[in-house]
DNA sequence: TTGAAAGCGCTAACAA
DNA sequence: TTGTTAGCGCTTTCAA
């Protein structure tokens, strides 16, 4: 590869001014014609390695995931990717697998690299920024929060919960379980307390613990809880489910058993972009994923930029999508 | 961040001992204590952007690939990852959105921050690799082929659309429909050919142009061409479907229409991840997504380590997994 | 506006 | 086995 040294010595100047030419600063008409007549001949391209040890900074952010196959996420990365190319930065995708040590891992890269910033769907409370953040990058919390003092964006889980609850019970639903995430992931744990008090508004008699089950936010762990439910002696009517992987695996065993929506009801908290149910069957909550992606993205831009004001929390609001059926 | 001389000035050795200890070459038992102790106590992390910049390489591969919301694409980024990161290689994800310009913008940055190496699933058959193949670095490519003498990985495509079809005439289908890809594809036309042959084959006095269609590879896609087919003067009663995602718009189409397969026979090339349809509806020819990343990760692997013999392409058998429904 | 020169943090000859 | 030293390609002060 051609390097500023070969463009300056093609085009007459010195290599400062090639690299001038390159990041807008001033220089003569002239100058410019001819570096960027050289350039151009000599194919060159500015080596992003050494701009980034020199700066001490590159215009790439890591954007951390705990699932990469789940459309929930990757729907946010397009929002995150749309923003941050606009501004000229690269994203640069990392998978946690849900696991902390990976998770370690890859923000150990985001600082070796030298990245601009990080965004980050916490696999778990157990998540550590500290050495990311003592390096002073600024990081973007999504989905999750976390006990630091950093910006995040957030759902509203709380009202997902009930609004899919109140919307199986508007159906004529009398016994509705909950399917969510580990308890221990407090998003999972506010969907269920939503469901929770929305169910013991109307069913003040009901034994709600009986029909919650928290499974891992995947389709099997949706399916072996919907298992579960149909086994118990006095089972379910419905099922609110607490994330759209869990909904996917609970619809398919009630598929598998001849419960198709509406004969048992179902509502899902998340989209299920690649279902192929009549959309009038099944209650969803749309969670506006890519919108999370592109207010992070937002959000760690202006921090890159130097902005200093305050830690915000954006708390996104959902969107209810109702069955258009009513029990039979 | 500490830099190797501050870990050498604790540890009372060279800079250079420091990079041999971090990278395995010989040094003395003592020395090795000595600086581990003092990396630790200076939470000392090597600073990728130098070592790749003196290195001329970095531990990074570029994946770039034309929808990351395809479960496709990301079950086979899954499987690269899992290759890659087992020989201590990152990967970077890069969403192409299947237009050339963006995909050689990314490759221009896999150059520029000396990327060891690229598997790309090209977006169409303009890709130009001239450039990074230029600079020497190994490219395989995944999921289609190129007209670039270098190592691929792609799928059976014909023996997907001979078999899918295959399996809807023995279902007792009649008059059976293919929903495709762009046809400037070459793995849309494959699959397309395959279609054509079986149905040939037994029915040939049907005019196959009349019950083809090609569309986006998307789920929009997959709805509009099937819209058009029911509105056909003689419709189908069954369709074949080039790819997940239009296999996943047909079945929508079908549902919200009361043709629910197996009243309306389906068969789709590609797996139905998140599908909530009962698994014995819809014929699934199953891609190895996954084993198409192994597969690639490793042959890159073999060259960015100095392999040079020639340029394999390695075609992979798909699984036919047969709806058990006959038609009523 | 321009050029000379130093140095970002690391690795790899070369010498000892 | 170890240290010294010269750069990888770029940006950025400083001086002209």
């Amino acid at each position: 590869m051609a390097t500023i040294y070969d463009v300056a010595e093609l085009a007459g100047v010195s290599p400062a001014t090639v690299s001038r030419v390159f990041n807008g600063a001033s220089v003569s008409a002239a100058k410019v014609v001819a570096v960027r007549d050289a350039a151009k001949q000599l194919k060159f391209t500015p080596n992003r390695t050494a701009r980034s040890l020199r700066r001490q900074s590159s215009e790439v952010i890591a954007l951390v995931i705990p699932d990469i196959e789940n459309p929930y996420f990757t729907e946010m990365a397009r929002g995150v990717e749309d923003v941050a190319s606009e501004a000229g930065y690269s994203v640069v995708l990392c998978n946690s697998d849900s696991q902390v040590d990976k998770e370690s891992t890859y923000l150990q890269i985001a600082i070796a690299e030298n990245m601009s910033g990080v965004i980050i769907a916490p696999a778990s409370d157990q998540t550590s920024l500290d050495s990311i953040l003592s390096t002073g990058r600024p990081v973007v919390a999504v989905d999750r929060g976390v006990s630091y003092d950093i910006d995040g964006v957030v759902m509203e889980n709380r009202s997902a919960g009930t609004s899919a609850t109140k919307d199986l019970i508007r159906a004529g639903y009398k016994r509705i379980a909950y399917i969510g995430g580990p308890e221990s992931i407090d998003t999972a744990a506010e969907r269920a307390a939503g469901w929770r008090s929305a169910l013991a508004a109307v069913f003040p008699a009901l034994n709600a613990a009986e029909l919650a089950r928290f499974a891992t936010f995947r389709v099997e762990g949706g399916r072996e809880a919907m298992e579960e439910l149909l086994a118990l002696p006095e089972p379910p009517d419905a099922v609110v489910a607490g994330n759209n992987l869990i909904g996917v695996g609970a619809i398919q065993v009630l598929t598998e058993k001849g419960l198709t929506p509406p004969r048992f009801g179902v509502a899902v908290i998340g989209s299920l972009p690649f279902t192929t149910l009549s959309p009038t069957a099944v209650t969803v909550v749309r969670l506006p994923a890519r919108h999370m992606g592109v207010t992070a993205a937002r959000m760690l831009l202006e921090r890159i930029g130097g902005d200093t004001q305050p830690a915000r929390t954006v708390v996104l609001r959902n969107e209810i999508q109702p069955a258009s059926a009513i029990r039979s």
